[in-house]
DNA sequence: GCCTGTGAAGCTATTCACAGCT
DNA sequence: AGCTGTGAATAGCTTCACAGGC
């Protein structure tokens, strides 16, 4: 096996493929704390509502197999899908702009074990500055660049107004940053080396209104 | 049958190019704004960082081509994507769970001229059902069945805690909602004539902090 | 020249189909 | 029988390359 597939730029698995690794370890872990010890491909699969297929493509990806014809064993599989998403030694996590959204986002984190920490928030707020909002201590913008330094955040997520988005552009480049989830609905310019997810959640929302009114779906057959 | 069966998603548009055509109409929308009548792909494009003929080639599947030579006019390539997403008589969205994220959804919303237009919330916390919470009505989770009708409630946004979401499906489906976004971490066994966008953000951080380390890009520019 | 529109090629992701193992 | 792992085929999406128009 392989010890450096963790970060071979050139072994860079499907993004797809990685979503999911997400979302099956969500579930296994889930299955773990109902005391499930092994489940098989087309159960995880059903639960995702994908194929059979797909699952075991990813683990196949990953370079994960499981010794036993009993399913994969939950416990290993959890573990295994660490050693690709996670950073042995965790990754800190900034948040820029101490919104609904960011407290949300925030919360939604508490509770997950997660090798992902949010250390640090960052808004102008008065309100917000100097307090912990949502378990978070929150600095002003202004401090920025050191902050970042100094909780050696790698991550930032942007859910502040977009009509300030993209002045920060220059601050997250200039802090070492590695990784953008861009919640604002301004499409940011960042050096091609900086990983950019961008999340619109409007464009999402005018995405499922389109596919709802979309599919005229023929009448359902009577039986259900 | 009388409606030919050609109608059925006639020419159902890949889902990338429908995210785009948000993110166009929505950057156009600025440029309007902005006082700009006339926008060549390639501005568009770098704008969102895509190419140009990425842009040429969305436009063209839903059949939109500019007469002059001077680039889209960017008022009628509004109009005209418009055509594609918009009901025309607009789309009611209703939203299950009004916590900071439903919030931050809400508020994202106002101020957008939509065709979209969230009408009610649903909720159990007796602190926010009967009052209006950011704008929008909030009744109480037992009479969505009726209060979804009586609103027309054809989208929902899920926003739930992820512990209740499975009991959701039930109700959501018998409610004759089209379309739902899931914002919640299960992913959720809707009939297949209902289109589902799951979006978790975890998962969409796993990623990115996946990507972020994953490119062991070859030398960080050190200079500015 | 610089633009748009588009067939054809290329790439990415999913599914098919089947071999091999208990 | 039912499961996993995987080459080969397919579907979905993007980019190339170029024709045609101001």
């Amino acid at each position: 096996m392989t010890t450096d597939a963790a970060h071979t730029a050139a072994k860079r698995l499907p993004e797809r493929t990685i979503e999911r690794l997400s979302e099956y370890r969500r579930m296994l872990l889930e299955c773990l704390g109902q005391g499930r010890t092994h489940i098989y491909s087309h159960e995880l699969a059903s639960m995702h509502g994908i194929t059979a297929v797909q699952v075991r493509r990813d683990l196949m990806l990953i370079g994960f197999s499981s010794d036993t014809k009993k399913g994969y064993d939950v416990e290993v599989l959890i573990d295994f899908i660490g050693t690709i998403l996670d950073s042995p030694a965790g990754l800190n996590v900034g948040i820029i702009g101490m919104g609904n959204l960011a407290q949300a986002v925030t919360h939604y984190f508490n509770g997950k074990r997660s090798k992902l920490r949010i250390t640090a928030a960052f808004d102008i707020d008065p309100e917000k500055v100097g307090r912990t909002v949502a378990g978070v201590p929150c600095y002003h913008m202004d401090t920025f660049t050191e902050t970042a330094h100094k909780h050696d955040i790698r991550v930032i997520i942007l859910t502040s107004p977009s009509s300030v988005a993209a002045g920060m552009v220059e601050p997250i480049t200039q802090a070492g940053v590695r990784g953008v989830l861009n919640f604002t609905s301004t499409p940011l310019n960042f050096p091609a080396d900086i990983y950019v997810e961008d999340y619109d959640i409007i464009t999402l929302l005018e995405k499922v209104a389109y596919f709802s009114k979309g599919g005229p779906l023929p009448s359902v057959t009577a039986g259900e």
